[in-house]
DNA sequence: ACCATGCCCTAACGATCGTGAGGTAGGAGG
DNA sequence: CCTCCTACCTCACGATCGTTAGGGCATGGT
């Protein structure tokens, strides 16, 4: 067994698209697998449930997420270039799998059990980090005084905007977006001129 | 037939709170007759369809925003007031019925026919008077040059955002959300010092 | 040669979905 | 008194949902 599963990753990549493009509760265990032309039943064979496809499709995304910003805060001087190279890392992970993320972004609600506030909790620790950068560039003097909570809250939901309009085949390219979103959100920051 | 449908405004009401809260998908025609206390099918004493009601929800909460983005763009002297206006106007009405502006948001998809078409259109519209407001503020050199497009995606979707997370008992008051909001966007397009 | 495993099939289950048909109770207007 | 009208009821429909059961046919290791 070299190859892990290779089926079970298409259905994770085509169930991400359908997800995205009509929601969870919209798409049904038999439009999945007309997208991959087997039969419903035949889904089962691979996967337990269809809460188990959302669950894998989130938890990858989340796992995504956490080490794109463990990796961007590692090598962050002071808190501008951290926020920065959160900002960036995290427009890198959103263009590099749009379905995907865009699932863990609006979808994770419909999990259920343990794994909804198990997901809150990362979600909530990930949006933290930003707060983290913004409360620290306060405290030097980088960022104008505000609130850290409502202004990671701006950040991290127009950054999650992305998922929902990004395109592959769109006018801007990812680096682009990230340059301008950079400066979008270190000028939010930094200085107001009214 | 001086009071226009009051149980009618109700089912709205109800609606709006369990589609944010799960999803249209995923909220049923009992679901709401049970918050109602009614049975299902009575729900056809007042509604043609279950689509109808997310219809009539979400084109009052545009035509809501609308109004307002009237309201601001009338009296504003430069594209800089008049985009602060627009961010003001847009956060008050979110805070005023967040219920309503998140299934606007977020829902509009499961809407079939001409109907999801046109929201799309006076979406878009809506859009463009940011990006109106964003690109003459640029021309007038307020603001610094950037991709109105872009930066009006990056606006409108932290705005939007405010739908997803706000409680009316929160921390903070619609006001200072507002207050906090218009400096947000005003500094991320005014200056950047890196 | 044999058996396990991966991948898919058909058939069908009980539940739940949105919705229609037809009836009833109560209040308002002639 | 009669007749609407509003607001609700019960009952039931066909469709679709997620999922299970059980079988078939390859491939590849032993």
């Amino acid at each position: 067994m070299i190859e892990t599963r290779t089926r079970r990753r298409e259905i994770d990549a085509v169930a991400s698209g359908l997800f995205r493009a009509n929601g969870y509760a919209a798409t049904s265990v038999r439009d999945i697998a007309k997208a991959l032309d087997i039969q419903a039943a035949s889904m089962y064979a691979h996967v337990a449930s269809k809460e188990d496809v959302l669950w894998s499709i989130v938890d990858e995304a989340a796992t995504t997420f956490e080490r794109a910003a463990d990796a961007a805060e590692a090598d962050a001087a002071d808190p501008v270039d951290r926020l920065a190279a959160l900002v960036e890392a995290h427009v890198e992970v959103v263009t590099a799998d749009p379905e995907r993320s865009s699932v863990f972004v609006t979808e994770w609600r419909h999990l259920g059990g343990e794994r909804r506030p198990a997901i809150a909790a990362r979600r909530d620790a990930y949006e933290a980090r930003f707060r983290g950068a913004i409360g620290d560039g306060i405290a030097v003097g980088a960022f104008r005084p505000t609130d850290p909570a409502l202004a990671a809250a701006f950040v991290l939901t127009a950054l999650n905007g992305i998922a929902t309009w990004y395109r592959a085949d769109g006018r801007l390219s990812p680096d682009r977006i990230a340059d301008h979103y950079v400066e979008l959100v270190l000028g939010a920051l930094t200085e107001a001129t009214r």
